[in-house]
DNA sequence: TGTACATCAGTGAACGCGCGTTCACTGATGTAC
DNA sequence: TGTACATCAGTGAACGCGCGTTCACTGATGTAC
């Protein structure tokens, strides 16, 4: 039974929205190609008529994962945006949360075109961190592009290492609350210099 | 062929070790039981004789390698541990490196038992890293003990997220760097505070 | 516009493979006398 | 101290299972006339 083009076409971004959010929760050795496939409200057979590999998948869904956060984080203050990142519903959704947070540690044993994908996606947050000021001069860009890529570490650290955590434990919640206070703090004092 | 109790304990131990290694290498995943039996000088088929399960084996291997990153770690000052941690050889080498920052993100899906290991290790680095100064005051080791997570938070999350960048590329390196720089200014300017 | 046919997205059975785990067996160790 | 036997760490074949991937098939879609 042939399809639409249109109909196939939404059926692959349903594929990759799904894989998006499964990797993300269950890790992608979690997440079978028949798992996610039914999950996608399809059969297995048809994977490979969309796309080469599980490991293509895996680039593809987390480009889409990143897509999620930049229009999530877009237009939030950094304030905002380290208030949600290391807020406890985050921490415990994953699976609707920061794909860098989630699935980076997968990321660093994938073939290098997965790679490529985590750092083109790295640029794609660290630009939607820059928001609205953009420093002039090529010192000034280099020192801001520095503190968001130290500022970035530390909370996906922060979420990484909550995450390790058994559930509801204190630790878990210290280590957010510490992280976020200290991110804000940092925040709001290099706004002053 | 029974064994020596002496050696069934040694190559007990010497499991662990190699597992806590592998793991870190290849992930929780991308290391088999046979695999690991087998880089053991051993075989698979005597695995269950030591260990229950291989998520029972996951939570020792962990606390082994958290063992390994105290024994490097004390005695250091904190810029030499940022240093350390920070280096291209630590990123590029994570089956001798840091337990935390390579096996994180597989502990957050391991069942609670791994997540109780793990949230020890946490609290046995955050020792190490106090050193010498221990501060007196409630209210101040409260401080002194957020910021030290604050420190690990960003260290761990640098590293994850250098290696998920492809191999060699500038962005991993750029990365460790900002990380490294912002990571000593705050330490000591804290120190003089 | 209507008809004939090629295309190809989706199906579901099947492929080989490696996984975690179990088990009957071996034989040197450790123990009881 | 010497002998008989139970123990049990380690072996390697085997278990069932789910994995990623392939394939012959289906039948509505899209195209050529």
């Amino acid at each position: 039974m042939k399809i639409t083009k249109a109909q196939s076409q939404a059926n692959r971004a349903h594929i990759v929205e799904t894989a998006s959010t499964l990797f993300r929760k269950r890790g992608y050795d979690g997440v079978g190609v028949a798992d996610l496939m039914g999950a996608a409200g399809l059969t297995h057979g048809g994977f490979y008529k969309h796309f080469q590999s599980k490991a293509d998948l895996m680039a593809e869904a987390a480009m889409c994962g990143f897509s999620e956060t930049v229009a999530k984080t877009e237009g939030a203050d950094a304030a905002a945006f380290i208030e949600q990142y290391l807020s406890r519903e985050h921490r415990d959704a994953p699976g609707s949360g920061c794909t860098m947070a989630a699935l980076s540690g997968d990321a660093s044993r994938q073939p290098e075109h997965v790679k490529e994908a985590f750092a083109a996606g790295i640029e794609r947050l660290l630009e939607t961190l820059e928001g609205k000021e953009k420093p002039k001069g090529a010192t000034a860009r280099r020192i801001a592009r520095a503190k968001r890529l130290d500022a970035f570490a530390q909370v996906v650290g922060a979420i990484v290492l909550s995450r390790a955590c058994p559930d509801d434990s204190a630790l878990a919640d210290e280590i957010l609350d510490a992280c976020r206070s200290a991110a804000l703090s940092r925040m709001s004092s290099s706004n002053k210099a």
